[in-house]
DNA sequence: CTGAAAGCGCTTACAG
DNA sequence: CTGAAAGCGCTTACAG
């Protein structure tokens, strides 16, 4: 079992130090040790006894055991993200946001559920059992936040709708949702196709009402048996579409919206499949702007959400949660933008 | 504000039920509740007792606390997994695998890091301070688990040639590799590039040395002025091959294989606005397989990892580790694949 | 400025 | 089968 030895051998490397170590080897007691360890000197701990543990520390290579500590101050410094959606590559660019702003004090955790799924109340408990400092939560349904009731700091990131709820960082994809029909509609388009997500989250929601009611009101008409829904997957969007491009060709559909970029690939691959010609005789547009959009052929038009800024404001929101301040605004609300490629405007145009 | 009266308002709603709280409604000892709240009643507990506390725990809502419970045992439920680059959208798939297969008694705690950086031995220390019930290292260098000195169960992921650190579970890049070579030879190609990746983990060196080498074997060139290196960034390998790109057209280059297949997004990209014909002129190729290289245009060639394969494994054999149990392998690899589409294959052959 | 002591919530020998 | 007690490592009033 040349695994097993090799942990075994490893195990006995490293003994723990504790800060009775330090305070030995310094000559203190551990309350001046767990003074200097956590920066709390000021006017309680002597120069003299600050260097000499400082010194143990170093030499012992001590680090502030975080359960002991936390079991201490009743609670962690762990910073729980959850979210029913981390294979979005979206989400990618909102947790790098979230660590960035977070900084080294905390550490992330990333409550990962299976994809779409948010997770269930015993998760949740136990998630609890870890005495978070604070909980970032991601596109949440209402039911989950009935039922979610967290006795700390907490913001909700992308959970339109909830601001009653908690503090929120929101983006606004109706504006982004109303440019792109005014996209389309200044392109000539008459009859429009909206491809939904089904996850059922408050964001989807609004892209379709905005993005169907600015439609209407521009003289685009997107008819009920031209708006179908798919999970967030290239395949099951790319035959979804397959099955109803007929139907919506001959009904005089020249434009497909669908509400994520993932959508909207399924739908490229299948038009390519079909013979298509995008954008001649049919314009595809989507939301999220990831950055394979960029790259496809043609590049697909898109509404640009800001990840990172979602992901940054959340987590400084609750840091100034977590370190007792108050916030200046509770309902923050991000700018999204529509990003025209190939996909809707002919090359050369 | 707002968001402060809210959180206050919470605050007090969620009194933290303890172990004694329980007991004394069931009539107990604490130990007694611990015994039962974790399931090892066999000849300890009484049946009465047993189905006295599991009322009291359901009415009270009662949860272990981890950091009560991970001190008194030394030893937390939280599993770490260290990785260089989460915003690859491979390592969802990575993500996705370890969880399904780590269940619900450990905490999946994602390490951070800024793209392609690996956690500092600080970081490192203070993510051990959370006495972790085991680690997951993915795609780490040499130097980085010379100064990881850890303690306990351990097992590498993605980390060709580091198999004397800990048990791990690999990609057999080289196989795809070399099955890419044969089939650019295969199709007539004389003259190849390589675009690489230069974050510098093993993986890429033998996904370049392996191809290199087959090709040489095949009799295909990659002359060393036809390679090139970039960050893990589409816009980083589009205009690294922009520069480069005349004078290996020049030089009779008709096929480029990129390190993975964001930096062939980029060769693509760049290629479509040079006017460059894919496959006709070029023929491009990547590794990982990402979900959008099936859905571009041309679809993408690339070398298959089964990425969630490799999550899955790395936590079965984890698991293992930390129940004690021994491992049967404790190095597995897992095979990879070629996934010829357009990029490289003229449609309608 | 300093240290002895209590306490955070749990688990685990131990004695009965 | 049961419970009193020690102890995990730390932090924080408290007394000096």
């Amino acid at each position: 079992m040349e695994s097993g030895d090799h942990v075994q051998e490893l195990r006995g490397r490293t003994p723990r130090v504790t800060a009775a170590m330090v305070a030995a080897r310094a000559g203190v007691s551990t309350a001046t040790v767990s003074l200097v360890a956590n920066g709390k000197t000021r006017g309680r701990v002597s120069e003299d006894n600050i260097s000499r543990v400082q010194e143990a520390i170093a030499e012992l290579g001590y680090v502030v055991d975080s359960i002991g500590s936390s079991l201490a101050k009743g609670i962690s410094s762990i910073v729980i993200l959850v979210a029913p959606d981390i294979s979005n590559p979206f989400f990618a660019k909102v947790i790098a946001g979230v660590r960035g702003s977070l900084g080294a004090d905390y550490q992330l955790l990333l409550s990962v559920t299976d994809a779409g799924e948010f997770p269930r109340v015993d998760d949740v408990r136990r998630l609890l059992a870890l005495r978070p400092a604070g909980l970032l939560v991601d596109a949440p349904s209402a039911a989950f936040l009935d039922e979610l009731s967290v006795a700390g700091p907490l913001v909700l990131l992308d959970a339109p709708g909830l601001e009653s709820f908690a503090p929120s960082v929101n983006l606004d994809v109706g504006h982004g949702a109303r440019l792109l029909a005014r996209h389309l509609a200044d392109s000539g388009h008459k009859r429009a196709a909206y491809v939904d997500s089904v996850t059922g989250t408050a964001t989807f929601e609004i892209r379709r009402a905005a993005f169907l009611a600015e439609s209407a009101a521009l003289g685009v008409t997107v008819a009920p048996d031209h708006v179908i829904g798919t999970t967030i997957d290239v395949g099951a969007a790319a035959s979804a579409f397959a099955a109803v491009w007929p139907a919506w060709q001959r009904d005089g559909v020249t434009a497909v919206v669908c509400a994520t970029d993932t959508h909207a690939y399924g739908v490229l691959q299948e038009a390519r499949v079909a013979g298509v010609r995008i954008p001649q005789e049919l314009a595809v547009a989507g939301f999220d702007d990831l950055p394979y959009s960029a790259t496809s052929s043609p590049g697909l038009t898109s509404v640009h959400l800001p990840g990172d800024a979602l992901g940054a404001k959340a987590g400084e929101q609750l840091r100034r949660l977590m370190e007792g301040k108050g916030l200046e605004e509770s309902q923050l609300i991000l700018q999204s933008s529509l990003i025209v490629r190939g996909s809707t405007e002919p090359a050369g145009t």
